[in-house]
RNA sequence: GCGCCGUUAGCUCAGCUGGAUAGAGCGUCUGGCUACGGACCAGAAGGCCGGGGGUUCGAAUCCCUCACGGCGUGCCA
């Protein structure tokens, strides 16, 4: 019942099987001959509801032109107590089917009774699958890329939850190594500033200069006075970064809440320094063969184990050498492990202490280059992660202020933070848009951020709900109830307007299964604008109030079936579903 | 240089594993409520699907090549 257009497809290819079975027995057509044949919704529903392919993709080996042997399988077609009912020839041999009330009907009961459920699946039942999404950099606000991100993640993660998988969601907190050093450099550099004057303390060259880092430090001088001001730099710097960091992270926290977004767990990078995870991981490298040291750094041969990756690939060693691969430090010279060494770490942690059987990053598209090396890295650990790990990348936010771009960068503090936009676009506006386009870069006017909010199409979907809502609520003060499925006489249900939006509703499980598949939520965007589309135009032109009592009942049910898909794909996108604009 | 992503209507984008006359929203133009919500609907105009080659019954889709745009190519993260 779940997935109902698949087993319409499915059986559109078991009967088209069936007939060619039976044209084989009465020597009709050429036996054991191996057809890949297509099963497709045609666009025009002219063409049928369903057409096959398949006389199309066997004319070649058969001898026989598509049309003759579309001619044989639809004398051959039996189509007794199937969701069909009727075939025929088109075009250069495609062979069409056309559905039966039978199968509207059970479109509308599985509506029924699978409820809030309605589209959900057990395809990746029993996988166990992380989402780690946003991981922003704790050192300053969250910016619209990490925005972004994170409805991204959020709602990629819904998607594989209704696709029955075990979601884990999680954000990977970046408190130590190089930008943590820089954080406290930057703060300390602000403090002293404050209590000796600004001419007296030089700002660090590649420290971050937002105005955060100023309040933080005025903040810190407001709770230690002058307390760190004659400390060594090295407790000063660990106060610092300890007092910015219990600043900033809860603050990331109630951002993200705001947006709807709550992990399962925030997970501290320094908890793999602490243990001597990261130093294990990269001894285990090592003890594997994967590393030599040189000029005083430990290397990863990343280049060896991307190369022999590719070579499984087929690649051949002219296109591997000119790729020019290079290998990465893990450990510097100064003794410190690189972020990446702690990525590994971290990854590893994934895999095999918790047993994540997919693990899935969403990341900027600025982050491609590290794609391949962390996959290798997995790989050369004997985890996998080729198979194992996905990264989804999603293009950059593109600001513009009045058409000229802003660099959304920590450092200049021009750029506007996920919180500044939340008080300008409402949240729900903002997680649509986020999620619409995930594949494309994308510009974000702020001059044009409120304009957005008459065109995006989410007031389309929305205002169908509202709609559909109203009617519901005027018939029910008349005394009409939405009745059950077995009171409806589905017949009455056979106009064009009817026959497009029951056929939309039961797409749903289509777009979800393409969602997952793809890692692209954004599926389910466009689908509730088709799906709102498809009721506004039943609406026009069939009237529900007043017309007989059976007319109104179907009517009246097909608006409800309507309104429940409304809500459950607006409910995956985290979007609320008003019954009142 | 090499790599990744992108290029489809004026703008923003769909187009599922190659299928029938390439779609939608916005914008423009023209129509549609004395009746359930007009934040809606109908119609029109607007396309060498970036260029060129190839594969085949059939290409926006697959392959090659070129052009343009974005990003990457650190003992940064």
């Amino acid at each position: 019942m779940i997935h109902m257009i698949q087993n319409a497809k499915d059986q559109v290819l078991a009967l088209t099987h069936a007939a060619y079975e039976a044209a084989v027995a009465a020597g009709k057509l050429p036996a054991d001959v191996a057809v890949r044949a297509n099963v497709e919704i045609p666009k025009d529903s002219a063409n049928g509801d369903y057409t096959t392919t398949f006389a199309l993709a066997a004319a070649k080996a058969m001898k026989k032109s598509p049309r003759e042997i579309a001619g044989i399988l639809l004398e051959n077609l039996d189509l007794t107590g199937s969701y069909f009912a009727s075939a025929e020839i088109a075009g250069a041999g495609f062979l069409n089917f056309r559905l039966a009330e039978k199968w509207y009907r059970e479109v509308l009961s599985a509506v029924e009774s699978e409820g809030p459920a309605y589209g959900r699946s057990d395809a990746l039942k029993g996988q166990r699958v992380m989402v780690e999404f946003v991981s922003a950099n704790p050192t300053g606000p969250m910016h619209m890329g990490n925005a972004r991100g994170g409805v991204l993640g959020d709602t990629l993660a819904a998607v594989l939850e209704a696709a029955g998988a075990d979601v884990w969601r999680e954000f990977y907190v970046n408190d130590a190594g190089n930008q943590i050093e820089k954080f406290a450099s930057s703060l300390e550099a602000r403090y002293l500033q404050i209590l000796l004057g600004e001419e007296a303390v030089p700002f660090p060259e590649d420290g971050y200069h937002g105005d955060d880092i100023k309040e933080l430090a005025q903040a810190f001088y407001e709770q230690y006075g002058e307390q760190y001001k004659d400390a060594d730099t090295a407790s000063r710097h660990a106060a610092l970064a300890k007092f910015g960091l219990e600043r900033n992270i809860p603050k990331m926290k109630r951002d993200l809440q705001r947006y709807k977004i709550e992990y399962d767990q925030w997970f501290f990078e320094s908890t793999l320094h602490e243990s001597g995870y990261v130093a294990e991981t990269v001894d285990k490298l090592t003890e594997l063969g994967w590393t030599y040291e040189q000029e005083g750094a430990l290397w990863l041969a990343t280049s060896r184990i991307l190369a022999e990756n590719y070579r499984k690939a087929g690649k051949s060693e002219k296109d591997i050498e000119k790729l020019d691969l290079k290998d990465d430090v893990l450990r510097r010279a100064n003794g410190f492990y690189t972020y990446f060494a702690a990525d590994i770490a971290y990854h590893r942690n994934k895999f095999e202490k918790r047993g994540f059987d997919k693990v899935i990053n969403v990341w900027g598209a600025d982050h491609h280059g590290h794609v391949a090396r962390l996959k290798g890295a997995m790989d050369a650990l004997g985890l996998d992660g080729t198979h194992r790990l996905d990264i989804v990348l999603m293009q950059l936010v593109k600001l513009l202020r009045d058409g000229e771009v802003v660099r959304m960068s920590k450092r200049t503090g021009k750029a506007i933070s996920l919180s500044d936009l939340l008080d300008e676009v409402p949240v729900d506006a903002a997680r649509w848009f986020f999620n619409a386009k995930p594949d494309t870069q994308m510009d974000f006017d702020l001059g044009l951020a409120v304009r957005e909010d008459s065109e995006n199409p989410i007031y389309y979907v929305e205002y169908a709900h509202a709609r559909i809502c109203s009617v519901l609520r005027n018939l029910a003060a008349e005394g009409h109830a939405v009745p059950a499925m077995a009171e409806v006489d589905m017949s009455l249900l056979s106009g064009e307007t009817e026959i497009a939006l029951i056929k939309q509703i039961s797409q749903f499980c289509e777009e979800l299964r393409l969602a997952a598949r793809d890692y692209d939520p954004s599926h389910i965007n466009r689908y509730l604008v088709e799906l709102a589309g498809c009721f506004h135009r039943f609406y026009t032109v069939c009237r529900i109030k007043g017309e007989a009592p059976a007319v109104l009942a179907a009517r009246l049910k097909l608006a409800d079936t309507t309104r429940s898909v409304l809500k459950n794909g607006l409910a995956l996108l985290g979007v609320e579903a008003p019954e009142k604009m």
